[in-house]
RNA sequence: GUCCCGUUCGUCUAUCGGUUAGGACGCCAGGUUUUCAACCUGGAAAGAGGGGUUCGAUUCCCCUACGGGAUGCCA
């Protein structure tokens, strides 16, 4: 008998890791890690049909993007088919479940007069007492012998204690017809094999939960602890579906959000630590618990991911900053950094980190220092000089704009602003930059300064001008 | 149909019977800044509706409405 939490996460193989399993593995994550316990991994892929070794994948990389790393080897369901068929014909052979040859048509048949009468539409096979000399040398499922009297108590973290009466049961199938087990006893067999202690899942799961407890009780296996958690929903507040935009993870990876910003958010969703908004993975190991997590279905919002996302970017290590980037580059399928480039990205990072939310957005604002540079031609030197004429700096103080712009006279008013006072350069730089890229968004001239100097600085102005 | 769960500013949420119902994102106004941002100040903004219980309900109970889930030889 131990203390030790054992978490786990099991989702279906069907596509990528949706926004709301990475939630859910989050919270599994942060359980067990806070708690010295071990988070597991385990692939539901009995619906051969729709489980693909891509989706796997997919999984795989979204948990890794997260840095949601899991103990031990990846699981599969569907190669544990032996051993939940093996506790069927063990409930079987404890007359704790039944042969039942009832064939699909007819229990479609009886929902369908039931729902016309408005009565139950659950199932009741008329072979749960049947003798063994009765059965039809024909094709049947296994079904447990599910309560009929009294009420199932769900115990639930978040959900609170649940009551369901038994008389809602229906005697649930355990094996197909052809032999295979079923998700419902899958699970259950699973958890308990593998020592789960907490299962944490999504709350379309609270129902089940009671079924579920049905083949604990006939085993005579420990219940664990259940916290069901509230979906995630889409900003209309419907289910999260492909109109809402992103679901993957892995999109949002593409996108550039730093996974340090998007733990923060998914786990600030649906779960809070008082008026903590803001904080590191530690912190979330720390403060985490189950019984900070609400009720409700949570609404996803990408202004406030953005928001976070730009304040873990902000406090970001340089180092691992620009490993993540390396990584971001790569896994969108963007080229490498040079070795020079990656120099000067080092040089800029902490000028340029504490204004970007993504990844994409901070390579923007260090468009400068890792632009290759080509030798300026006089006439687009000129030209932007030109440009830089026309208006743009139309508003400065008188003394410049008496100036003739030719590229003289332009250092030389460069010079002296900066010799005068830093921050006027700034006034100036912006729009000239501006102009000499010849579009609106460009990054700060001030950044440049104190990256490459102002030598290096004017010359760079001059090339941007392409 | 039946059963289960949920419902505080636009959004995420705090509150564990007594608060001017707090914070954050977003938004609006002003400031700083003539780049992108960032930052500072201020502002608008919420207890779904109806009954109870109580001296007192956002908080406890019931009903209704709305939303979600389950009711499969899907997971």
């Amino acid at each position: 008998m131990s203390d030790t939490v054992v978490t786990r996460f099991a989702p279906s193989p069907t596509g990528f890791l949706h926004i709301g399993g990475a939630r859910t593995a989050l919270f599994n994550w942060l359980y067990a890690r806070a708690r010295g316990g071990t988070f597991l991994l385990r692939i539901e892929d009995t619906d051969r049909a729709r489980s693909t070794p891509e989706a796997t994948q997919a999984i795989l990389d979204g948990m890794a993007w997260l840095g949601l790393d899991h103990d031990g080897d990846v699981i599969s369901q569907f190669a544990r088919a032996d051993r939940h068929a093996e506790v069927a014909q063990h409930l079987l052979a404890e007359g704790k479940a039944y042969k039942c040859f009832a064939t699909q048509d007819e229990i479609a048949a009886f929902r369908e007069a039931a729902r016309a009468e408005g009565r139950s539409t659950l199932f009741r096979s008329p072979w749960r007492e049947a003798s063994a000399e009765a059965h039809p040398d024909a094709p049947y499922v296994v079904r447990i012998k599910a309560p009929q009297t009294g009420e199932t108590v769900i115990r639930d973290a978040v959900q609170g204690d649940v009551t369901i009466r038994n008389d809602q049961l229906d005697d649930m199938v355990l094996l197909r017809g052809d032999g295979t087990p079923v998700y419902m006893l899958a699970v259950v067999v699973d958890d308990h094999d593998m020592g789960v202690t907490h299962v944490i899942r999504g709350d379309d799961h609270l129902n089940n939960a009671a079924r579920q407890m049905m083949i604990y009780d006939a085993m005579g296996w420990a219940v664990p602890t259940w916290a069901h958690i509230p979906l995630i929903h889409g900003a209309d507040g419907k289910k999260l579906s492909k109109r809402h935009g992103a679901l993957g993870a892995q999109e949002y990876q593409a996108m550039g959000y730093p996974a340090a910003g998007m733990r923060n958010y998914l786990a600030r969703l649906g779960w809070s630590h008082g008026d903590d908004e803001f904080f590191t993975d530690a912190q979330a190991r720390d403060w985490f618990d189950l019984d900070g997590i609400g009720k409700s279905p949570a609404r996803f919002d990408v202004k406030k991911l953005e928001n976070l996302c730009g304040q873990h970017m902000a406090q970001a290590d340089d180092a691992a900053l620009q490993r993540e980037i390396d990584a971001y580059l790569a896994a969108t399928g963007q080229p490498a950094l040079k070795q020079s480039q990656a120099d000067g990205l080092a040089a800029a990072l902490p000028f340029v980190k504490e204004r970007s939310k993504t990844f994409p957005e901070l390579l923007e604002k260090a468009h400068f220092i890792l632009t290759e540079r080509p030798i300026t031609p006089d006439e687009k030197a000129s030209k932007a000089l030109d440009l830089v004429s026309r208006g743009i700096l139309t508003q400065l103080t008188p003394q410049l704009q008496t100036v003739s712009w030719d590229r003289d006279s332009l250092e030389a008013a460069l010079n002296a602003f900066a010799a005068a006072q830093d921050t006027k350069f700034g006034k100036l730089a912006g729009p000239l930059r501006a102009a000499l890229a010849g579009r609106a968004v460009t990054p700060s001239v001030f950044d440049m300064m104190l990256v490459l100097g102002r030598e290096e600085t004017l010359a760079r102005l001059e090339d941007a001008a392409t």
